[in-house]
DNA sequence: GCCGTTTTCGGCCCGACTGTTTTCAGTCG
């Protein structure tokens, strides 16, 4: 039982127990338990099995919560969910998913009138019985029928790539309406988040109405969902939807950090103001009714005893007490990489040569690149047997030997096969630079063959790193099921190295393995996988996985020098 | 249902917008 599931249970519980009308602290505790298991890298079943913990240690985890964690942990389910279940049948948490529909009119339309399905719900709708049922009315009515095709597919979340390249582009043209002083991104596209589920920009402004009107006309938008003061809501014909707030230039930074999230996050920083004696709102800091501080967010953290958090971090996973201690990790930037160690050529399946990626390189200021094409197993990119390679390889002998300003490195991304061997001779892999061992194949195979596969890559000499270690591609396809805690084990004991993968639908390592890495002494490299010379341009995307992962400069490879990187690699 | 050097009871983060209402409940972020 993983702790996703666990925490999807109380997940489940809250929304019965919320339309059961039940204490709607009690319906919080849920969540919150929820969350701070879906959180946790250890698992639950680990801390049971552990003499020296206990569960009733962990956040919003009491007695009670305990011992249903530990039924479910046994038995794999929980009595009081079946029992809620057949009181409330699957279809009604669907009718949830209706944006303007919660738990307390679903639960009045279950009861009144027996709709249990969004089918049903749908057919009581045009019947007319919805707008007849006491706080309901016409337009609860038509909200219902102009939704319920859109709640009847899973909610979408976005890669951040799409999805801040919209927000970026909303929120230049926002800085040109009359009136704007100050424009920015917030919510999780502002934390780097690699995936999106909506947009949030923050506006200050002397004419809220210019703002939300050049919003209302802008091209990427659809239609406003709503307007009100200080906020609309609209919806980009990409699928998204995107909140404006307008708020006073004194209020900018308690409005960027509230709006910024996360929402784990703000009700730390909130209660910790309580304890203060303050209030924390978007407008910004109070005493009583004093305005004390809000101008920057620098101040709102600092009136809570609070060194400023990097949005990346504020997932509270640590950071508030980091900020407290003056221990946050000064995170890597972009302007820190200096190679860039995965990127093919049309030796495979690029589309430019070795020397025209050398000079994409040192335009983007980096001093050193691995030329990593794919080996003789992706036939379909024209993949190099150990004969091709070499030649590859004197190719780029020659380019380094006229070309200055950025040193490329002999590399090959090497498949690691179904049978667990590698693709490539050792004798021909030893002459390499840079070998990134790779699964491309056989993904769905069971862990402990993925694990054997893995294993032997890392136990080869010649290997120098893991890419894109799970496979998997964001929103597509999941990744291999894999043993990280042996895979990390083993790449610390052998020094091999761990990629993030920048590519946007990549991100792989993921933040929370890539942090695991990070405990466990592995450097990391960020690479760009470039198959064109734009293709290095998603370095930032990698950069920004790593801050999420609290990586500082010095936890990845090739933020250094060629010469330090080659001693991180003799290791 | 959780939690506690002001508490084992009585709190629990905060505000905007909408629709159904004549002052507020529900929903959302």
């Amino acid at each position: 039982m993983q702790n996703d599931q666990i925490a999807r249970i109380f997940d489940q519980l809250g929304d019965l127990l919320e339309i059961q009308k039940a204490n709607p602290f009690r319906v919080r505790a849920y969540r919150n338990a929820s969350r701070t298991i879906a959180a946790l890298s250890e698992s639950m079943s680990d801390i049971i099995a552990d003499p020296d913990a206990k569960l009733t240690d962990l956040d919003g985890i009491g007695k009670d919560l305990g011992k249903k964690i530990e039924v479910i942990v046994e038995t794999g389910s929980l009595p009081q969910l079946d029992e809620l279940k057949e009181q409330i049948p699957p279809g009604v948490l669907d009718m949830l998913r209706i944006p303007g529909i919660g738990p307390k009119k679903v639960g009045a339309m279950f009861e009144t009138l027996g709709v249990d399905s969004l089918d049903a719900l749908k057919a009581a709708a045009e019947a007319g019985e919805i707008a007849e049922l006491k706080g309901f009315g016409k337009k609860t009515e038509q909200l219902i029928l102009d939704n319920i095709e859109r709640a009847s597919v899973a909610d979408v979340r976005v890669r951040l790539a799409e999805a801040k390249k919209d927000a970026d582009r909303i929120v230049d043209d926002l800085l040109a309406a009359d009136g704007v002083e100050q424009a920015n991104i917030a919510g999780s596209c502002r934390r780097r988040r690699e995936t999106v589920g909506d947009l949030d920009v923050l506006v200050t402004s002397t004419n809220s109405g210019a703002a939300m009107d050049a919003l209302a006309e802008h091209p990427l938008v659809e239609s406003v969902l709503v307007r009100g003061e200080t906020k609309q809501r609209v919806r980009l014909f990409s699928g998204l939807e995107l909140d404006l707030r307008v708020v006073p230039d004194e209020s900018y930074g308690a409005a960027m950090q509230y709006f910024t999230g996360s929402k784990e996050h703000n009700i730390v920083i909130r209660r910790r103001a309580v304890d203060r004696g303050l209030k924390v709102n978007e407008y910004g800091v109070f005493r009583d009714d004093e305005l004390i501080a809000g101008r920057t967010e620098e101040d709102v953290y600092a009136a809570v005893d609070l060194a400023w958090v990097p949005p990346e971090l504020r997932e509270n996973r640590g950071e508030i007490e980091q900020a407290e201690n003056g221990t946050l990790p000064e995170l890597v930037t972009l302007a820190d990489m200096r190679g860039d160690l995965h990127m093919h050529t049309t030796a495979t399946d690029g589309r430019a040569t070795i020397r025209e990626m050398a000079e994409a390189a040192k335009e983007r200021g980096l001093k050193y690149i691995a030329i990593t094409d794919h080996s003789k197993r992706v036939s379909m990119a024209n993949g190099l047997d150990e004969e091709r390679l070499r030649e590859h390889w004197k190719e780029i002998d020659a380019v380094n030997e006229e070309f200055t300003g950025v040193e490329i490195l002999k590399g090959i991304e090497c498949d690691i096969l179904e049978d667990a061997t590698l693709d490539l001779a050792d004798d021909c892999l030893a002459e390499a630079d840079w070998v990134i061992a790779v699964l491309h194949y056989g993904l769905k195979q069971p862990r402990k063959k993925i694990q054997k596969r893995l294993l032997n890559a890392v136990q080869n000499p010649n290997v120098d790193i893991i890419g894109h270690p799970t496979g998997r591609l964001i929103g597509k396809r999941d990744g291999a099921d894999i043993d990280f805690t042996e895979l990390f084990k083993a790449s610390a004991d052998h020094g091999v190295m761990m990629e993030i993968n920048a590519h946007p639908n990549r991100l792989d390592l993921n933040e929370f393995h890539a942090a695991a890495c990070k405990d466990l002494g592995i450097p990391i490299v960020i690479s760009t996988d470039a198959h064109s010379q734009q293709g290095m341009d998603v370095m930032q995307y990698g950069v920004y996985q790593a801050r999420r992962a609290g990586l500082t400069k010095n936890d990845v490879a090739n933020t250094g020098s060629l010469t330090q990187f080659r001693k991180l690699l003799a290791r």
